[in-house]
RNA sequence: GUGGCUGUGGUGAAGUGGUUAACACGGCGGAUUGUGGCUCCGUUACUCGUGGGUUCGAUCCCCACCAGUCACCCCA
């Protein structure tokens, strides 16, 4: 138990930190580029706010919440998600001060304890994108654009944008009025989770697997036939600036997600080789978001996106650039009484930029040398006994087998010239 | 949270109720008493996820737990 990582958690080790950071360099420099800011919020924060936030009867609250008492007797969750503290410390700090709309990014952990699976972990890691403060179609469209570009931008291929539009607080009502008469004559032939949705939120009923429930499904009155004028008109806006965009996408009335601050625009980024966790991005509207949780009545959009997810379709989809590790400079010496020489010599190369390596379990010179292959060193300096004696050392050019004797002053310098050399 | 499958060294893996747990890669050392990359040799699992049980005896049989994985669920 000492030596093993807690369920649904792992350590991201050398070999694969090259492949994290460049998908999240990535997503930094569209966000830079599409405007919008980088925030770094709390990575915990107060119970209530994820249940006013969130929603009190999803699943994420009700039963994959990290929550605990501190210290102080305070109710604190571990982050499920960022948006409802994006929210927060949006009205916190007053960023509507600043100018509307307000667009920021996020990337960093989340924790959710789920049974994990590949691309499902309790620690997880999201990157993702919230523009408050604008309610025009506009900036749905960039956001999804934003989105999209990211995916693009890292190569990957055969992507599956789905959108949908849940309503607002004037049209759900209806909607939802109009599923519960639907499936009020089949209530006996749905399964239990859909009885109980029926109650507390019949939209959920369409998403459900069971074949008996989708059949059912398939003929209920689907949102988009109750869309109010408004809700209506945003999303053929909408649609209308994604194909402006050449930007494809699907129409999937029985796309909803599952938190409730949801509203109007829905959308989801599917890679679908990934199987069960194929969603790499999802989000939405939450134009009562703000206003939930305490702020002036603002709306906003923004979506999340699954690193490791990205990471596992980048990974299947054999596009993950390989970085091949290199030194600079290997100094080999066997001679204890070198051992000085040898370390001022490392410091020197490394204060001029040069990557430099050295043995440090006293190997044989040979071993040094394989070492040194083994490290990828483009030169090798072999501090003779003979040669140091002279004030010389051996330059072994590890790629041409060439060497000759140097004089220990100016090595220095020699080699620079050379790196620069080989690095036009 | 539910169900299925899996669990042998750093990695990929073979294997059997009973003396020394294959093989390959990797690691370490060596094969000209000053030099790597090829080749060759040696070495590298007080032990077969953990804990119980059955048995004269279990890595191979049973149970529990832990972990991974697939599907459900949920979601990114």
């Amino acid at each position: 138990m000492l030596t093993a990582a807690p369920r649904g958690t792992k350590d991201i080790l050398p070999a694969t930190v090259a492949s994290w950071r460049y998908v999240e360099e990535t997503m930094r420099t569209v966000s830079d580029i599409y405007g919008y800011g980088e925030i770094r919020t709390p990575i915990f924060e107060h119970t209530e706010l994820f249940l006013r936030g969130i929603g009190d009867t999803t699943d994420v609250v009700e039963k994959e919440m990290y929550t605990f008492t501190d210290r102080g007797e305070r109710s604190i969750t571990l982050r499920p998600e960022n948006t409802a503290s994006v929210v927060r410390a949006y009205v916190e700090n007053k960023l509507y001060a600043e100018g509307t709309p307000t667009k920021l990014f996020y990337i960093g952990p989340m924790f959710r304890y789920d049974r994990p699976q590949a691309g499902r972990m309790r620690q997880f890691h999201q990157f993702g994108v919230e523009a408050i403060g604008a309610a025009p179609a506009i900036i749905d469209a960039e956001v999804i654009v934003l989105a999209a570009d990211i995916l693009n931008k890292l190569g990957l291929k055969d992507l599956k944008l789905l959108i949908n539009s849940v309503g607002c607080p004037k049209c759900r009502p209806e909607h939802r009025q109009k599923l519960r008469n639907y499936f009020h004559p089949y209530l006996e032939e749905l399964c239990e989770d859909c009885r109980s949705r029926y109650d507390r939120n019949p939209l959920r009923i369409l998403d459900c697997k069971q074949p008996a429930c989708k059949q059912i499904a398939a003929t209920a009155p689907t949102l988009d036939t109750c869309l109010c004028e408004e809700c209506s008109i945003h999303f053929s806006e909408l649609q209308s600036l994604l194909m402006a965009a050449k930007l494809k996408f699907e129409l999937d009335a029985n796309l909803v997600r599952g938190l409730d601050y949801y509203t109007k625009t829905a959308f989801e980024i599917q890679y679908t080789p990934l199987g069960a966790q194929s969603a790499l991005c999802g989000g939405g509207r939450y134009d009562g978001l703000v206003e939930q949780i305490g702020g002036p009545a603002t709306p906003g959009i923004g979506f999340a996106m699954g690193i490791e997810r990205v990471l596992l379709a980048l990974e299947k989809q054999g596009s993950l650039p390989f970085s091949h590790n290199f030194v600079d400079v290997f100094i080999v010496s066997t001679e204890a009484k070198h051992r000085d020489l040898a370390f001022n010599m490392m410091k020197q190369f490394r204060n001029l930029g040069l990557k430099t390596e050295i043995d440090f379990i006293g190997r044989s010179l040979k071993a040094q040398m394989k070492q040194a292959n083994r490290l990828n060193a483009r030169h090798a300096i072999i501090l003779g006994d003979e040669e140091v004696a002279r004030g010389k050392v051996v330059l072994r050019d590890m790629r041409t087998s060439e060497q000759n004797e140097v004089n220990i002053d100016g090595i220095s310098k020699l080699l620079c010239k050379t790196e620069v050399r080989e690095n036009e």
